[in-house]
DNA sequence: ACAACGCTTCGGCTATCATCGAAGCATGAA
DNA sequence: TTCATGCTTCGATGATAGCCGAAGCGTTGT
């Protein structure tokens, strides 16, 4: 059973690790987990079975990222229901109010900035969501290709939407992910708007003072 | 953790025998589970406390229901991953084929024919769906007014969309779900079309022989 | 009032599984 | 070759948690 396997603290902060969408060295996760290498190593393992994670061999390494941008949506999913049970995450620290602030979920802009950024392109009309559907206006595609360099066939991709409304689990409200969301936070970096934290395994998402004015500048309160 | 509560097989049988959206009681939920009642009152609390399944007493009896269809939506993720892992459930038997057909999903049409009908609506332009997003085109209005008596207004719901594509295990494609697929499964049972499997906690639906030929008539190859 | 029923609580048994030490097997460096 | 590093396998230990029997509590029915 899959859930068994997410269901071990362990193997839990694995996973949790691995939502930045970075690949990581098994020794890496065992640090992360607070395990030895043995006990990591058994646990990889299992996940590789549940093809919850893949591996990439590099050197003496061993690289494990999530197979699947899926497997990053069932964890948030299930990161919300532990949320509304009050289970709230029992790491806590110092680093809490700023993953609440802004941090990475797999690889799209998730926390206050990202639910505060799908409002305001929402009241703008650069996009319009139905319920949990959201499409992207002419307006939007004017607007992106304006203030971010992003053009549509740069967010075309097999088998990934471009939008999708991604429940956060501290807001418990909807952020943008997709193509479109993976991208604009690309760019927020391009742009050395934000940087991911460096601390390795954080979500965390830093962003400069000039990065926060300019991200205010097009999603700020005013345009709600 | 929730994923741990969903890991226990015995609380995962329980869970999926509440997937079909009726509430059971406790001794119903026992004997789904293979356990005596003893120990599934101690599952039944740990599940009640982590916020997945709400008590409702009744007389000398307690019935247990999913508290929230986001519950049963991250339930049937967490059965996607794990069909596509080959770890098909273990749970085999001669209504396995009869699962496959035609199921219940929550409140919704699963199965090959809830693909099949979200195919020919959408070739037939009823519905379009990017990827992950589902909307109902106002040909799909007309046809719903026409053929199955729905209107639109019947759909609104506060917390719901009226469009949602849900991922079948089985068929490993997208099926109708949102009020709109809880309505046309609705529909189909009031007229008789189709019903749910007699025996408790099953999750197949039965199909009659007018209303096989019915929906083959709305939803059938032809349409594709 | 009494009995039957549904469910819960308590106590003890058992098995599963996470965990780590030690050893083995690769790859990369000296 | 020789050593160091990263990771895996093996074996043993220990704790968590599922499980059931017995007893208790509340509700329903006679």
């Amino acid at each position: 059973m899959v859930a068994s396997l997410v269901g071990d603290p362990a193997r839990a902060n694995m996973l949790t690790a691995l939502m930045n969408g970075r690949a990581l060295t098994a020794s890496e996760l065992a640090q992360e987990a607070g395990i030895t290498p043995q006990t990591a190593s058994s646990h990889l393992g299992k996940l590789e079975a549940g093809g919850l994670i893949e591996p990439e061999k590099q050197g003496r390494h061993r690289y494990y990222r999530l197979t699947d941008p899926d497997v990053a949506g069932v964890l948030e999913g299930l990161a919300g229901l532990a949320a509304r049970a009050g289970h709230m995450r029992v790491r806590t620290g110092p680093k809490d109010p700023a993953l609440r602030r802004a941090r990475i979920c797999y690889d799209h802009l998730a926390g206050d900035l990202g639910v505060q950024m799908l409002d305001s392109m929402r009241a703008r009309r650069l996009v319009r969501q139905k319920k949990q559907d959201i499409e992207l206006t002419t307006e939007g595609e004017r607007f992106l290709a304006k203030h971010l360099q992003i053009s549509p066939d740069m967010l075309a991709h097999p088998r990934r939407p471009v939008c999708k409304a991604c429940l956060d689990w501290s807001e418990r409200r909807h952020h943008l992910a997709g193509t479109l969301g993976a991208t604009m936070m690309a760019r927020f970096t391009e742009l050395k708007w934000a940087a991911r934290d460096a601390t390795p395994g954080s979500r965390v998402v830093n962003f400069t003072r000039t990065g926060e004015k300019s991200f205010a500048a097009l999603f700020g309160n005013g345009g709600d």
